[in-house]
DNA sequence: CAGTATAGATGAAACATTTCAAAGCGCCCG
DNA sequence: CGGGCGCTTTGAAATGTTTCATCTATACTG
C-alpha cells in the first residue's frame, strides 16, 4: 500500500503538506493542493488508520460490549449505533459478554488499548464499571451505558422509560377487568428489570390491588425461566387472569407454559411482554407487548458519544426513551368480567393499537 | 496509561527485554523476567495494539462484513465468528452493507488500513471481490466469503449445502403426495438462492414433475417478497399444494398471504422454509424448514481465517456444511392424496424431527 | 588459562502518521 | 530599497511497539 512518503515523492512536496492536505490541518495553496490529490487519486492512497491512531492519540473506533448479539433484542441496538456511527465515519468492535463479568473486564481493557472514541455498553450482572470509566474518560473517550445501568451509575446513559411502559400494560389489564395479576421479572439485580417491577407495582397499587409475593416471580430473561415461573404461577390459587411478563422471550416461555396446562390465551389468561419484539407478531396467538425501540437506543448511545468525541464536557446526561403499548390477540378481558367492567370495551380487535404513555 | 519504557524503567531492565518477555519473544533469564512480570503487574501494563500493529504490520483484529445484523439469519453467524475469534485473541469489527456494493467496497477499502488479520464477507449484491481479496491476500491477510459466493470467486469459503437441503425439503414434499409444487427464490444473481433452485428442480425433475415458470417465483429474501408472490401463486390454475420457500422470511410472507386468501396452511397448502430461524417454531402453524447453522458457519470460517493466519498456503478451500430438514406443522399430505399414496405414512404428528440430508 | 562459542541483554531503527517550531517567500509600506 | 508581516511550506520530533544487529558475560574446550 502507497504510504504518505510516497504521496510526497509523487507530488513533490513534503510529508507535511500532504497531511494538511488530507486533514486540511492548514491553508495550502491550490496548484500543490491539487497535485497531492491527484496523487492520492491515482495512488490509491488511504492513510493508515493504525499510525493515525497511534499519533493522535485516538481512533475512530468505537467499542460495543454487550451481552449476546444472539439475544433478539440486541441485533437492531447494534444496527443503530453502527448507522450513526458509520455515517460520522467511526466503525464498530464487537463485544459479546454472555453476562459474564469477567469476560466484559477482558474487553474493557484490551479494547482501551486500541485507544476507541468511546464505548457503548450493556453491563452485564453485577457490573460496576465505574472505576474503568473513569479511566476511559481521562483517555479523552466516553462510555454510555444503555438498556441497564450498573450500579451506583452515575455516567451518560440512555434506557427504555422501563417504570411507565410496564404502568402502562398494567394499568391496561387493570382496566380490561383483571383483578388477579401476576408478572414474571427478569432477573432484579438488573436495573431495567427492577423497573419493570416498579411500574406493574405502581399501577397495582394506585388500583389498591395487592401483590401477593409468589405472584411476582423473578427469572432470567429468557424462554426457559419464563416456562418454569409461569407453570408455577399456573397452580396458584387463586390463578391469575393476567400476566405481565419482563420482557417478551419470558412471555414466549410462558406462552409455552399456558398451552401445555391446557389453558387457552388469551381467554384463560391474558399475556404482555415487553420489547416488541419481530417474533412477538408470529406467535400464536400474536403476543401483545410494550414496545421499545432498540435501534433508537443504540443510534442515542451513539450520538452522545459523538457530542462527547466532540467536546461536550457538560454533565452525565440520562436520556429515556418512550415506550407504547402495541396490543394483539393475547390479552382479553378476563372470563369473568367480560360483560360487567365498563373498561371492555376497549378490548380491541384491531391487531395493533397505540396508547399513548405517560408523558 | 503505562507504556513499555514505563516497564523497563521499572523493571530497570531495557526495552527490548520488556519486548521479550512480554510476547516471550526471546530467552530471558528467570530473575529478570520476573521483574518484568511484576512491574507490569504492578502498573496494570497493557501493550498498545496500534502500536504493536503498526510494527508488525498486522492487527488481532478481523472485519465481518455483513449485509444487515438485523436480518434475523446472521446474528448466529456473526456470534459463532466472534467466539472463535475471541478466545483465539482476535476481536471483531463489524460491517453492515444492506446489499450495497458501494457501501461494501467502503468499507473493503477501510478495513484494510486497519491491516485486519482477515476478512469474512457476506458479499452483497453482484459483489465482484476478487481483486480486493487479492490485495488483502497480499498484505497476508485471509478472505473468507460466507453464505452465499461472488461472481467467480475463487478463494476460501464456507456455504451450506443449498442444493441438497432444497432437495430433500422438496423429495418430502413429493413424497407426501404433492404433484403441483412451486417455489419462491430468492434473488437469482445470489449464488444460495440459485442452488436452493437448482436442488428443488433436480427433485422436481427426478420425478418427471414438470416445473413451469409461473411456479418459480423470484424475489428478495424477506417477508415482503414472499407475500408478494404467493398472492400470485395462489391465483395460478391449478393452483399449487406445496410451496418451498427460499428462506424463512419469504415463508413467512407466504404464509400471511395463504392466510389472506382465506386458505390453510398446511391442509390446503403446505410449507417449507429455509434456515430455521428461531421464529419458525412460534408462527402458526410452525413452519416446517431446511436448517443450516449460522452459527457454525461463522465458527468455520473463523476457524479457515486462523489457519491461514498460521500460514497455511493450500489452495483455495470450499467449506460446505450439512443441512438437515425440520419438520414442523406447516406440511401435509394433499387433500386428495391424502389416502392413497403410500408416503404418507410419513407424516408426522412429531413437532421436530429430522431426517438425515443426502450423504 | 587463553580462546571461543553462546545465551542473554541492549540500543537503535523502523512502522506511518501528526504537529509544532522554524524557515521561506512574496508583498506592502515607509 | 530594506524591514517586517503573514501566509505557505518544510523538516523533525514524537507516538509505542518489534526486531535486528551488537555487545556482554558466562561457560566450555583444548
Amino acid at each position: 500500500m502507497a504510504n504518505m512518503q510516497d504521496i510526497a515523492r509523487i507530488a513533490g512536496v513534503s510529508l507535511g503538506t500532504v497531511s494538511h492536505v488530507v486533514n486540511n490541518s492548514a491553508r495550502v495553496r491550490e496548484p500543490m493542493r491539487k497535485r497531492v490529490l491527484d496523487a492520492v487519486q491515482a495512488a490509491g492512497y488511504q492513510p493508515s488508520q493504525l499510525a493515525r491512531g497511534l499519533r493522535r492519540d485516538k481512533t475512530n473506533m468505537i467499542g460495543m460490549i454487550i451481552p449476546d448479539i444472539t439475544n433478539p433484542f440486541f441485533p437492531a441496538v447494534v444496527r443503530g449505533a453502527e448507522d450513526v456511527a458509520f455515517s460520522n465515519g467511526y466503525r464498530l468492535i464487537l463485544c459479546n459478554t454472555d453476562n459474564d463479568h469477567d469476560k466484559e473486564l477482558i474487553h474493557l481493557n484490551e479494547l482501551r488499548t486500541y485507544l476507541p472514541a468511546g464505548l457503548i455498553v450493556i453491563p452485564s450482572n453485577f457490573s460496576d464499571l465505574t472505576a474503568q470509566a473513569e479511566s476511559y474518560r481521562r483517555a479523552g473517550a466516553g462510555v454510555v451505558c444503555i438498556d441497564r445501568l450498573p450500579t451506583n451509575w452515575s455516567g451518560d446513559s440512555v434506557t427504555a422509560d422501563n417504570e411507565a411502559g410496564a404502568y402502562n400494560a398494567t394499568r391496561y389489564l387493570i382496566q380490561l377487568g383483571h383483578r388477579k395479576l401476576a408478572t414474571i421479572t427478569g432477573p432484579l439485580h438488573l436495573t431495567n428489570a427492577q423497573e419493570r417491577l416498579a411500574g406493574f407495582k405502581r399501577a397495582m397499587r394506585e388500583t389498591r390491588l395487592d401483590v401477593a409475593p409468589e405472584y411476582a416471580q423473578e427469572t432470567s430473561f429468557d424462554k426457559r425461566g419464563g416456562h418454569a415461573k409461569a407453570l408455577i404461577l399456573l397452580r396458584l390459587i387463586p390463578r391469575p387472569t393476567a400476566i405481565f411478563a419482563g420482557n417478551d422471550m419470558i412471555a414466549l416461555g410462558a406462552l409455552l407454559a399456558i398451552r401445555e396446562a391446557g389453558l387457552r390465551c388469551p381467554e384463560d389468561i391474558s399475556l404482555i411482554g415487553f420489547d416488541d419484539l419481530d417474533l412477538a407478531e408470529f406467535t400464536n396467538p400474536s403476543l401483545s407487548s410494550v414496545s421499545q425501540s432498540g435501534y433508537e437506543l443504540g443510534t442515542t448511545a451513539a450520538r452522545l458519544l459523538l457530542e462527547r468525541r466532540e467536546g461536550d464536557k457538560s454533565p452525565a446526561k440520562h436520556l429515556t426513551l418512550q415506550t407504547s403499548l402495541k396490543l394483539r390477540h393475547s390479552v382479553a378481558p378476563p372470563k369473568q368480567a367480560a360483560e360487567d367492567h365498563p373498561a371492555t370495551k376497549m378490548r380491541s380487535k384491531a391487531k395493533t393499537n397505540r396508547l399513548a404513555p405517560k408523558a
